[in-house]
DNA sequence: AATATACATTTGTATATACAAATATTGTAT
DNA sequence: ATACAATATTTGTATATACAAATGTATATT
């Protein structure tokens, strides 16, 4: 992927600029690939990212503030993602006995069961995206990411 | 920065996960600090955008295909980014004679000055998301980064 | 010229996100 | 025990974004 191309521009752009776009476009494609193929089951990278955490959990519930800690991206409503998760049937959330104010989210057994289906196109997706990349300029890649 | 560390997980991802999630941490922490830099001209990343673009047309209009097909995220609703820019008195919009079908948006006076403004700011910015990186590492990003 | 098709933008609407304020519960100090 | 602060979540609201349908204009076909 060519920065100048996409961007359609002939202007030089500076090393620094160009890299935060570079990453920005690449960004932009990762999210439309991943949702494109999140879209036929109906759940967003977000909620995907939800419910990974939660069988993360294995079996231990896990209350809103640690599902936000450990989120990708932090939303500022993880309730209502929450909630969308729980039409869906995909988790359950009860009070907290110890703490009333604290409320204890689990991952269902249908939750399990999208997130199984989900691993293997996951797994696929991202293969695709780093398609270009062997083993060892991801690991280059890697360490170059570290110095963010 | 450390994937386990920021998703708080102690659980092996694989690398391809693992470079995807990496990358979507930057990109958040990357915009974060850019909007913030944006934030006290009440500017958004992409209204600044697409004052770039229009400033890059040295004097020419530029209609809202245009604009859309140059912007580094490309959103469906240019219009209403563009009312937006309208309404601050930084483009103004009008139609096109030879088809009046298009429009014309050309970047003002106070939207020139408001990007000189914003250079200065966003360079230091830029120069700070990437202030562990040397040229060499730079290079070397860019050159990865291009097998996308 | 009338009709259909393509094009460029706008508008409507549903959903997503950001941020602040409100609510409920617990812990602490007096 | 009462009052106050701290914590965890929810709710309200404004703004942003995604997507489809509508509008207005130009081009092509008959």
């Amino acid at each position: 992927m060519n920065v100048e191309n996409v961007i359609k521009t002939n202007i030089k752009i500076p090393l620094h600029k160009r890299t935060i776009i570079h990453l920005s476009l690449i960004m932009n494609k990762i999210d439309e690939q991943v949702s494109t193929c999140l879209k036929p089951f109906e759940i967003s990278i977000q909620q995907y990212n939800v419910l990974s955490i939660l069988r993360g959990q294995k079996g231990n519930p896990a209350n809103l503030s640690t599902i936000n800690e450990r989120m990708v991206s932090k939303m500022s409503n993880t309730t209502r993602l929450v909630d969308k998760l729980i039409l869906k049937g995909y988790v359950n959330r009860t009070v907290c006995k110890q703490n009333r104010r604290k409320v204890e989210i689990r991952i269902t057994e249908s939750g399990l069961n999208i997130l199984k289906d989900l691993d293997g196109i996951l797994f696929e997706t991202e293969k695709k995206i780093l398609g270009n990349f062997n083993e060892t300029e991801l690991h280059k890649l890697n360490i170059l990411l570290n110095k963010f």
